[in-house]
DNA sequence: GGCATTCATAGACGGCTGTCGATACAGAAC
DNA sequence: GTTCTGTATCGACAGCCGTCTATGAATGCC
């Protein structure tokens, strides 16, 4: 974020360039109630439609880049609620923002996108061999 | 599901075996709002430290399948909150149940985590290349 | 300066969610 | 059958969440 909002918490820490299919994930051993709470912070980010698909319009984007105003005409809501779910995902750290001139232009952070995948994916050790 | 619950609604209809590499992605195209609803309540479903815990406990557990009572005597919540989270896990697909004698045992559902890491990652070719 | 535009914040409100205790259901042991 | 254990469901309640309107803050233009 680079307005003139407070760092706020931030929920990844160690955004680090784990690539999708890492083995850091959920399933390699119980996680600890600390790591579940930072974890559960970012999907719950992610549980919710609109959030979903503004993440959706950002990556899509070309540049990479989407002012709010072009967000905020891709739905039926008001303006103040698209701005919440930016904030929410921002403080999720899943996007982050930029102001130019009268704009804020808002895009992804891959690396947060990527360590959540990295997260779920399932070593092929922990797949069940057997139908049961 | 094997014991006594109905269908539900179930929220990965199509638990393809796709790999944690696919570029079904969230940021390949703007995904239209059905798509959103159906991932977020997956999302949501792993949006809480208990539930991402019981997963956790679920997924990284040798034989791939652990009975309730292990999974209630792991946390400081009642039962039927127990009982209560992971019928919202299985209800988002993500996890199942199987009953044999007095005990009901959960196991993971792979290609459901698979998937939702697939929609996570991001292509080679959505990322920025420069930070300007 | 004054005004318009873009976006964020504040406060309010209804609905959803996580939790509990109480209870019902399923299977095993007697 | 009865009883005991393990699990799911029910009903209630506090707190959170998504949404709104109203307002404030930042920038650009006159």
């Amino acid at each position: 974020m680079s307005i003139q909002h407070a760092p706020e918490d931030l929920a990844l820490l160690d955004p680090t360039e784990a690539g999708a299919c890492a083995q850091a994930a959920l399933v390699s051993e119980p996680i600890d109630e600390t790591a579940a709470a930072g974890l559960a912070q970012v999907f719950k980010a992610l549980g919710d439609p609109v959030r979903l698909r503004l993440v959706s319009l950002i990556g899509a984007r070309d540049g990479g880049e989407v002012c709010v105003c072009d967000l905020t005409s891709a739905f039926d809501l008001s303006q103040p609620t698209i701005s919440h779910h930016l904030k929410v995902l921002r403080e999720a750290g899943l996007i982050d923002s930029e102001r130019r001139g009268t704009w804020v232009y808002y895009r992804l952070v891959p690396s947060a996108l990527e360590r959540m995948a990295g997260v779920l994916s399932v070593p092929v050790s922990s797949r069940p061999s057997g139908p049961g």
